[in-house]
DNA sequence: GATGAATGAGATTTCATTCAT
DNA sequence: GATGAATGAAATCTCATTCAT
């Protein structure tokens, strides 16, 4: 615990430059690759030195990877939460779809990251973070599966279909910018539709109120992404 | 026209190398991203020194632009052959998924550098290629516009629905591997089947014997993506 | 004079941290060179923080310009008291490599920094350390001499044979470890033996019982090496 | 085989360059030690861009260990040659000795970084150097163990002895200059008169004909190190 | 007195590319 | 036409050191 009111500030300067680095990360990665970004042009970003960089940081791939975990751990989270307030799959699978959709749309650079750069994580790191990507897809996997046990669901091969609804919702984070015609709750509820169709889901339960709701998935997601950086270089 | 039967030997030789670039840079760009990918590992992997890489390919870019023009005219190819045959709305989604399927799983890599290195390029041959890619798009637009039109479809924001198709589509180059449970004709037809849902297709549409028989799209991609490569050094 | 409990605590509290510094340093110095020794390295196997390793021992140049004025002024005076109690010269050459030899194989680390290192000093210090070799060399240097004046040693260049011999003492610093065939005794009168030989002396001065009994030597190079670190900052 | 006078030049200018780039840092590795060698500064030493020197000679541990191995196969040539034409161990003892004498006199910036850079070598590389540099000494334990056995020599433990004489005729490269008051071979002739009193050979050997003959010696350092350089880029 | 924070300068190495032949 | 030679610029990361508290 801090002692005094200097060392409390030393420590707040610290978390501001970390998430001035963290942030100018998030979007650069996003926007031009991993490879694509240079660790100057980062600093540069984030109006540090490199040298301060590697201080606040570590390498590139721990930042990296520090990135990945982060956003992993929040979809992760959500996920969890969502499996645990929904016994019926139908419902299940339009809450997932929901908070994925919802985090792709609001936090498009931190997804893209997850996304698209797993193949330039270290070897150790790209491990970790593929269990944790892993685990998030469990809560998809158990939902399709609970729905194609219960009948409520027909899929050809599970993991086929999951995937194509995985990816299908990652798009958002791809185009999504407000004030566009769409509302972010439509969008959101229309893929859960999308979803529900694809799994072969009765038209019933595509038209049922979970899938239009999206409030607790909003609530649930802004809650979720609230909360502060991770403490720094493991 | 080559006058001497060496002259037709160099410019063989020369298609020869050409061919093995061309190939290796595929495999490292999807592999490892083009920024991720150094120009002398891509010699080393074609058997080349980088100087001759150069003489043959231009820059790194050039290539790069190559690769993914090469692609994109032969998916809108293509497109361009199923819409020409299928008037109905139904039957062209189904045709466009099913040779967008095909492509992704036979042709993996190249559709992989087509769908992730787009920032990579240079300003003038993104431009380019996004323009390559927007026709290609256009074929998707128009049926989903067509379908909607018609009232055979329901779709609440037709380019989000497009999008999200061509994600869900696209994600198979991720995981399709020859010797699966499900054979290529299953898969492209389960998409097919999955899209027009998501598109709000009444059942029977989604039953229908053009979202199974997969046989025409085969025969189009075998062909289309059969023809050599395009003329060297833009 | 300290004047309270506390600041004896602080005093001592503060050679144990310098103390631990010295130590990590030599122990480096030896087995990676000076340049090859970072400045956090250094601090981390100290159990410091590396500003705290300025505050203690001030810059890298300091440190080792410390450890080679402590370690020189350690064979300095032990070859001082071998000198002062023998007037004979074979007795003496037989006491500086008792010395010598003893100082090498117990603190091969010390002597390791001392004789590889003089060069990574800056120019100041190293003027100061190459003048406190020299003042040690000079015992041998008149070691040499006398016996040389007197007849006892036939050598073609006096300092030829001083280097070659202070060189051949030397090494003993690489290899010896405890618990080998040979005792450190053994070891130390078989260099004095080899010197004195290599000096021309006659066989029965090399077989002389001031060759074989290096208690005298023991006593002395444990007496002096015992004391503690010289006061800090220079 | 080079096919025009063009390529011969080429290749030339090759040689001159990677000649250059050697000798600099035979020169500062020996001055100023491996890590406190820059790559720039050698660069600039050679008269190229760091880049370049990259083309010529691969990493700074590549060209380290070109050197020693360059120079300990020298110095093993030498040996094995000297111990070819003497059978009888005191002659090979002298022999070698000059041998080392002279190399290390003649060429001390090689003979120093094979002495001090040995731990500078990555794990690999510092491998194949211990096993060079123990087949180099191997002709010297055969030698010893061939005097001891012969009864001509008396050592403790052979193989401090060995250790000891080493590193006395090491001390040569330390020191010598051309234009001295002894002259080299009279240098070489006094250490092998050393070595051999050392080894406990009787007067009469010490003063053999053999032990002052450097003129075998001589032509054979002369020849094996006026070889060109290793070719480049292992 | 003691130390976490911070950094300018520099380390080694690789980059994509051009050039001379 | 084809390629070994060559390099300026930039990559990532570490260096020894100082400073504010």
């Amino acid at each position: 615990m801090p002692r005094s009111r200097s060392e409390q500030q030393a420590g707040a300067d610290r978390e501001v430059a970390r998430t001035r680095v963290w942030r100018a990360a998030v979007e650069l990665f996003a926007a031009k690759g991993f490879h694509g970004t240079g660790i100057r042009e980062l600093a540069d970003a984030a109006g540090l030195s490199s040298a301060s960089l590697y201080h606040y940081m570590g390498s590139k791939d721990d930042l990296l990877f520090g990135i990945m975990r982060h956003s992993l751990l929040r979809l992760g989270a959500a996920a969890q939460r969502v499996s645990e307030r929904t016994a019926e799959p139908g419902e299940r699978i339009a809450g997932l779809v929901h908070v994925h959709v919802l985090s792709h749309a609001l936090y498009p650079d931190e997804t893209a990251v997850v996304d698209h750069e797993l193949r330039a994580l270290g070897p150790e790191h790209r491990k970790a973070a593929v269990a944790l990507r892993d685990s998030y897809e469990d809560y998809w996997r158990r939902a399709v599966a609970d729905g194609c046990d219960t009948g409520l669901f027909h899929a050809p091969e599970r993991s086929v279909v999951r995937i194509a609804l995985l990816e299908m919702c990652s798009a958002v984070a791809g185009w999504y910018a407000p004030g566009g015609p769409l509302g972010l709750d439509e969008i959101a509820a229309a893929h859960a539709r999308m979803a529900l169709a694809a799994l072969g889901a009765p038209p019933e339960v595509q038209r049922a109120p979970f899938v239009t709701d999206v409030s607790h998935a909003r609530r649930l997601v802004e809650e979720i992404w609230q909360v502060a950086l991770p403490p720094g270089r493991a």
